[in-house]
DNA sequence: CTGAAAGCGCTTACAG
DNA sequence: CTGAAAGCGCTTACAG
């Protein structure tokens, strides 16, 4: 039902049918020279300007609503003042608050980021940086890194200042900054441990993806610093990062290892999973399985039970990442940097001790 | 812990230190003139040029990865390829499908859109307006209309083109693409009335939405068409789309409609706020109190009890928003269309019979 | 079919 | 302190 509502007004003949202004036009209007206009535009440039005549300017400008074309004196100085962001999915929900982070850092510096959706297709992703190479953007974050990612290896290849944010590569070819994965599988089982679990079971991440890689690195690990025996925990991998992998994954954990108590699954979505997998099947959580997330999506507070899970950092994740960014923007031998922040468990009501 | 890992390699002085790439480079390597190689990277001005020499071009230009400067191009015929979309709160979930709708027609007409965040504050929106008039939009859609926004005459002002997305506005001065509010409330209470509820509360979202008013214009059309009686049904608001207001506003409804046995939510989020307040209260949902919701955002489904909710095709929306503005910047005198997109009924377990 | 030229709106040495 | 000029990388009438 898509109701369509004719004209109000017809368009007004003499409406303010406004070219926008220029710099020719302002200097015209107060006989100066348009390149005097140019200098007190810009504030670094505007001391070399009597200050009668820039007042003068100003208010001018400030009157008529007069905004500097952006895209010619881009092409004049060479600097487009655009940062590419190349998101695999703008629908999850980690990445809005980093936008709103990298956004926000880029905005001190008169930057403006381009946000584009690129999928996890590698050929999609390059075609879609193409396009933005085309437009001129100084910089890339890209929130699609794999391991060995060929689109890393292509954005070395143009030369272009890079940072990855969210997923990392070990490779130390680019900065990157993501939240401490080891660290948080630590805290995960600590606490697990602590509520007397001792036969635990870890849902990972796509091996492909980096955090997949180091939460299960840093589960393992845990569980050999508590001395877990071998047959004592277990790790499944989820197909992918959603709620039906994470389904599909932990009826294998329970095949994998039964009697099972604890689940630290590799983020929310994963974890969502679980709870489908455990109601079918009558099993109550936490009384009988407690669940550990990753991530504290929104929202997760709201489940049955809350979710205890992983508070990332992304806000702040994204604000490295442009300030990182805009570093290399700057200064392009400035040294390669890998951040990682530092994550908070969120104890809620997934978890309690076994029976 | 934000450790820092040294450069791996330092910078390899013979890195191939491209500088980008211009007509003029290519034109010189084959010896044609640079406006040859222009008429031939443009697929419209192609067959202008012979055969034979456009595909040596085309190879060359392909091998070396050559990619004309959009922002020249842009500065030469007055068309940046620029959209600004103007978002209120990009972390709120209806805004990710909406950019992906946007983004996908954008870039069917090669356009890509610069996503801001602006806030709800007026004088905010209207810097951020200014920067990216400053950047040569062609066209804006805002995410962040109420009613009678100054923004909005601002924008007309400035004569761009306009679409509103989510939310309307009333004046038919600009396009806009809405859910249709009066129809999902209709459905609503329907669905509350086949059930047979009798007593039913309504918590509008705030009065400065067009979404909140149209909302609780439904609500009330929808009782009296049901011949609710007078003191059969009610409507508080909640300051705004948020768990918390909805928690308080739903304190409210239970004083103004004691024995009410069913809530319509202004959204999702008013929804999960009366959760909190009926499980603070020992009343049970879906036994004691039904609660519907409005979006349908992600993962309402997982909740206790899954959330009966409107649905909104709200990529759809996104879509339909930047065909009207392409529309609208190909031809500025095209008509103000205002586009009410069908919501659909998700009935999921926090409705049921009243006991 | 191709080249030469003008010009989009800026910035910024270079003179004066 | 201000002006005049060159040039960023394109597109597109205008000639030929």
């Amino acid at each position: 039902m898509a109701h369509r509502q004719p004209v109000i007004a017809p368009p007004a003949a003499n409406m303010p049918e406004r070219k926008r202004l220029t710099l020719k036009d302002l200097a015209a209007e107060i006989d100066v020279h348009y390149s005097t206009v140019s200098r007190v535009m810009n504030p670094a440039t505007r001391h070399l300007v009597a200050d009668e005549v820039a007042a003068r300017i100003l208010q001018l400008a400030e009157q008529r609503g007069f905004r500097p074309n952006r895209i010619a004196a881009g092409l004049r100085t060479q600097r487009s003042g655009l940062v590419g962001v190349v998101l695999p999915d703008i629908a999850n929900p980690v990445f809005p608050p980093i936008l709103a982070g990298i956004e926000s850092v880029l905005a001190r510096d008169g930057y403006v980021p381009i946000v584009v959706n690129a999928g996890a297709d590698k050929s999609r992703q390059r075609f879609v940086i193409d396009q933005l190479m085309g437009r001129q953007v100084e910089g890339l974050v890209l929130a699609t890194a794999e391991r060995d990612d060929p689109i890393l290896d292509y954005c070395l290849k143009l030369s272009i200042p890079v940072v990855m944010v969210n997923r990392g590569e070990p490779t130390g070819c680019a900065s990157c900054v993501v939240s401490d994965g080891l660290l948080a599988m630590q805290l995960t089982v600590d606490h697990l441990v602590k509520l007397g679990h001792r036969r635990i079971g870890h849902i990972a991440g796509p091996e492909t993806t980096s955090t997949g890689q180091q939460r299960r690195e840093g589960f393992l690990q845990a569980v050999k610093r508590h001395r877990l025996r071998r047959d004592d925990y277990a790790v499944v991998e989820a197909v992918s990062y959603s709620r039906e992998a994470g389904r599909e994954a932990c009826a294998e954990l329970f095949q994998a290892l039964p009697g099972l108590t604890a689940i630290a699954a590799g983020n929310d979505l994963v974890a969502m999973g679980c709870y489908d997998y455990l109601r079918e099947h009558g099993i109550r959580c936490p009384d009988d399985v407690s669940v550990v997330g990753h991530n504290d999506m929104p929202f997760v507070d709201a489940l049955t039970p809350p979710l205890t899970t992983i508070r990332i950092a992304v806000h702040e994740m994204g604000e490295q990442a442009a300030t990182l960014l805009l570093k290399k923007i700057g200064k392009p031998e400035a040294p390669v940097v890998s951040v990682s922040l530092t994550p908070e468990l969120v104890v809620r009501g997934s978890t309690a001790a076994p029976r």
